[in-house]
DNA sequence: TTGAAAGCGCTACCAA
DNA sequence: TTGGTAGCGCTTTCAA
């Protein structure tokens, strides 16, 4: 019995209640030392703390979200983990929301549509404080779903579409159309967009269009579209580049919708004996780590993920504090490297 | 004031109270109807449903899990989000629990003790049903806290220690010596390990202890250690090299922490007129996508990250089903490529 | 500066 | 198969 007792102090985790009965102070006095602590006599508020530490006290955040207003968790529902294409935001979001005591609740989609929809109705029944979510555009039901709640949404990633309350993100088709125009000016012709497209990822349909609007402006030829639903991986980008080069031989610019396919094209030219820049230009998205090191370094396209995420963090609190929305575009850098040639020979 | 009515309707959300006043039962059968739905006769089921359908009903999970015992979070700390290498395990273990209806709670420690501290802590004060954690070497008081919770813990990534309950992970300290036996077998003799390496990584040193005593059995000289505690970076590897090689020419086989450091490494010996293979070997850890795209091609070690996904999400759900806790040895490979040199040189 | 009391929305237990 | 009742641990008035 005595052993069983043990036991349960051991394991069950102190409360409020507990802490206040050792004190021998009322519950609410006992929360006000932690929530408000200057409405608590300084000598009791150290016995206050001194007990917490002795019964390892761990505050109970559901009872806290429950009973306030608020539940200091914070939604993040991102479509992908891999390839730090989210994961630098992610991580940079989670820092700075950390200072203000909010936790990320983090939900993957994997560009299913129905899958958000789920994990957003998920998130919601947490009742966080707010949500971030890749994209402007959702599963119908989702953007529903969002504005009904009532809970500030700050959408990432993108800013072209119809805003929920508030975004930061990037101008898709306009680095489209600099990725086809930085091609078109180094005397590329015949381009070529490659990569993995699902079918959920508007964000790669927003680049491709630019580009493809890009090129007809110039009188080109239309743009060779070479995509598959799959995840992006070199080996896809090497697949895809020897079917297109084997249907459409006269291609010398090409496109691709992320580095890591870009890293695959560039292994599947060397092998089929191209030259790159010489007799093909290749221009990737995301600019990866790696792709200063590949030989030629990637020309590519640099997001800054971590403004992303900073400016998400503080988009998301203005609007928990009851500020206004906003919509905030963010910067991007065209990595001018050695997959393309100089301005020069064109 | 009607609008005012309105407004809330439209806000706040409903709850099991008001569908069930809707439908004309009580609160506890509209419950039964989600958590026990064979306990509610057919007909008024669809009546619920239909109700909750109209009045949007979003379950509050925090009232639920406040009530009931457990909480359906999962807590995820890990140490480093970018580079793919904890966010691949992130994916897949979110993605395992998702079908079990347990949320992630992620917290990122960026390898900083007194983070993990502050954010383990926060974390139990959600009342997690279980929590997965990078590593088994933690702040003491981490230890100590999540015994004492009472909550199943598994530990990730790493099985070399004290283990709290149960682990998915690798043997670092055998792959360490893996790397350098590699190096060694193809005639590499002077040997040297590098990158970015964080106090609190204890893997990494593992990694590092095991190269050295390989180094001793053969009765090579020291390993030369050339590590920052910096972020891992192409720009960092390729730092190190220079300095390294400044002070050590001798070196003809080196270690990396990780790829994105060889990365850089091996644009390093490029720039000095090294040909790797034949005059320096160089292996890296991790296989990051682009290593198979490197020219030469990474040598390196592949953990499978998707088994330690998947197998944690598994030991969380036996534990949290109240199974026995266990530890569990993960598979890696030495991807054997172009920046090594053939056996048959030796 | 402190305490009493009500209640957040749900689950759990027992009775009908 | 259904309902009543009692909390879960906290916050939040309101009074003292």
């Amino acid at each position: 019995m005595a052993d069983e007792v043990d036991e349960r102090t051991t394991r069950a985790p102190s409360t409020l209640a507990s802490i206040a009965g050792r004190v021998g102070v009322s519950v609410n006095t006992v929360s006000r030392a932690l929530r408000a602590p200057n409405t608590v006599r300084a000598e009791l508020r150290r016995e206050i703390a001194k007990a917490m530490e002795e019964l390892n006290y761990v505050p109970n955040r559901l009872a806290g979200g429950l009973a306030g207003t608020r539940s200091d968790i914070v939604g993040v529902v991102v479509t992908s983990l891999y390839y730090s294409e989210f994961a630098a935001i992610v991580d940079t979001l989670q820092s700075a929301l950390l200072s203000s005591n909010l936790q990320v609740m983090l939900a993957n989609t994997r560009y299913d549509a129905d899958q958000e929809l789920k994990l957003v109705r998920s998130i919601l029944s947490w009742r966080p404080a707010a949500v971030a979510i890749i994209g402007v555009d959702h599963h119908p039901k989702v953007d529903e779903l969002l504005r009904r709640s009532g809970v500030p949404v700050v959408e990432m990633w993108d800013i072209d579409g119809k805003i929920i309350d508030s975004a930061v993100g990037l101008d898709h088709v306009a680095i489209g159309s600099a990725q086809a125009a930085h091609l078109v000016e180094r005397g590329y012709r015949r381009l070529a967009f490659l990569g993995s497209m699902r079918e959920n990822d508007a964000r790669a349909q927003k680049r491709a269009r630019g580009m493809r609007e890009l090129a007809e402006t110039h009188g080109l030829e239309p743009v060779v579209m070479a995509t598959r639903q799959e995840n992006g991986h070199p080996d896809l980008g090497e697949a895809l580049t020897f079917e297109m080069l084997e249907r459409h031989p006269a291609i010398d610019g090409i496109v691709c919708n992320s580095d890591v396919i870009a890293f695959g094209a560039l292994r599947a030219l060397q092998r089929l004996g191209k030259r790159v820049p010489d007799d093909i230009g290749l221009i990737g998205f995301g600019d990866s780590e790696a792709s200063a090191c590949m030989r030629p370094a990637l020309t590519t396209i640099r997001p800054d993920r971590e403004a992303i995420g900073r400016l998400t963090a503080e988009a998301l609190l203005a609007r928990i504090a009851d500020g206004p929305p906003k919509t905030t575009r963010v910067e991007w850098r065209l990595m001018e490297r050695g997959t393309t040639r100089g301005i020069e020979r064109t």
